[in-house]
DNA sequence: ATTAGCATATGACGAGCATCATGTTAAAAG
DNA sequence: CTTTTAACATGATGCTCGTCATATGCTAAT
């Protein structure tokens, strides 16, 4: 059966967010075309008229990811009273972000994945590390510009590591130490 | 045909390192049993006469590449000259390092994919953290215990955020940047 | 009102997956 | 020397995967 245009379009972007946090969940590999679909709300046929693909859905469900986790960081930032660097640390390295790797940071989720992954998709998040990377710019402290963008980058590492390893391991106890170090080491 | 004793030790022992590199090289998911024993030089139905499942040599495998790991990173730090933590912080965020995973870090080409295995993965996943935490310890300065058992742990996050970074992104420039402020931060 | 177009559903395709049953053969045990 | 055992090969199992051909029936344009 068809549907209205503006029904296509809405079944499109169902699609695409489905993927995004399904694939943060299951890894790249993890969640087929099927089980997709069905958790989009539509049978696994009717995928291949919006994508051409599963690579072409997993370049536009990254690039909704990573815009979606930095439009969050910048709007972090900017709302922040006190420390913006702190406020957007707090919430990276919060147990909430730990726990729910469907709606939080791909890179964190799929970082290693990703660097298997094509042109396409590395490219976006190349795009992605850069924004990071510049975001924290504005939000460290340094003498240089070298040295505000080293810090940008340092920082944006603990981030990433911090919260892998948080979620690696399977002690309660240590994985909240990792965050807390992690936080600390950013505020600094 | 049957082998020896010994030259079924070999076989198994051959199985597992070729898991341990393909594991760390494609993720969990992105080999299969067939590949794997092909490039361990033995077809896909032996393999149930040396591991009950796939899931089961994964934990065999995690185990090998996490011990190895480990261990190199202790020799490195013991035969430094100089600073021990430079010694081996500039060998984890080296290209050679980046451009290897399959030989490199588990954490870091696997990291994400860890958290979404099993409990026996997990923990020996676990074990391994403590582990490499317990050693930075000892490399890093800090007046009290818990100042350096902090930043041991932030120590580990940017190393495995950086090389995980460098990995994802698709500009050489950009990834050599990420290594170098890495090495910067740890060293500095 | 009629028709053309297209967004979906249904179902099938071949390939690849983990797993297992069976056969073969040489090492180990007696 | 005979028998037992077990390592590996071969091939088949049932399942899931990505992809596609076709059918359906509603929407949008005429």
């Amino acid at each position: 059966m068809k549907v209205s245009r503006a029904q296509a379009a809405l079944s499109r972007e169902r699609i695409l967010e489905t993927a995004a946090k399904l694939f943060r969940e299951h890894g790249f590999d993890g969640i087929g075309i099927a089980d997709l679909m069905k958790e989009a709300g539509l049978t696994h046929g009717g995928f291949y008229g919006h994508f051409s693909s599963k690579e072409e859905l997993i370049a536009d469900a990254s690039t909704r990811a990573l815009k979606d986790t930095f439009a969050l960081m910048s709007k972090q930032a900017e709302r922040a009273q006190g420390d913006p660097l702190a406020a957007v640390a707090s919430r990276y390295l919060s147990s909430k972000h730990r726990n729910d790797p469907g709606t939080g940071c791909p890179l964190a989720a799929l970082g290693p994945e990703v660097a298997r992954q094509g042109q396409a998709v590395r490219e976006i998040v190349t795009d992605y590390v850069r924004s990071a990377v510049n975001l924290l710019m504005t939000l460290v402290a340094g003498k240089t510009r070298a040295a505000r963008r080293q810090k940008a980058i340092s920082t944006y590492a603990v981030l990433l590591g911090a919260l892998v390893t948080a979620r690696a391991v399977d002690d309660r106890e240590l994985s909240r130490e990792i965050l807390e170090a992690g936080l600390a080491t950013v505020k600094g």
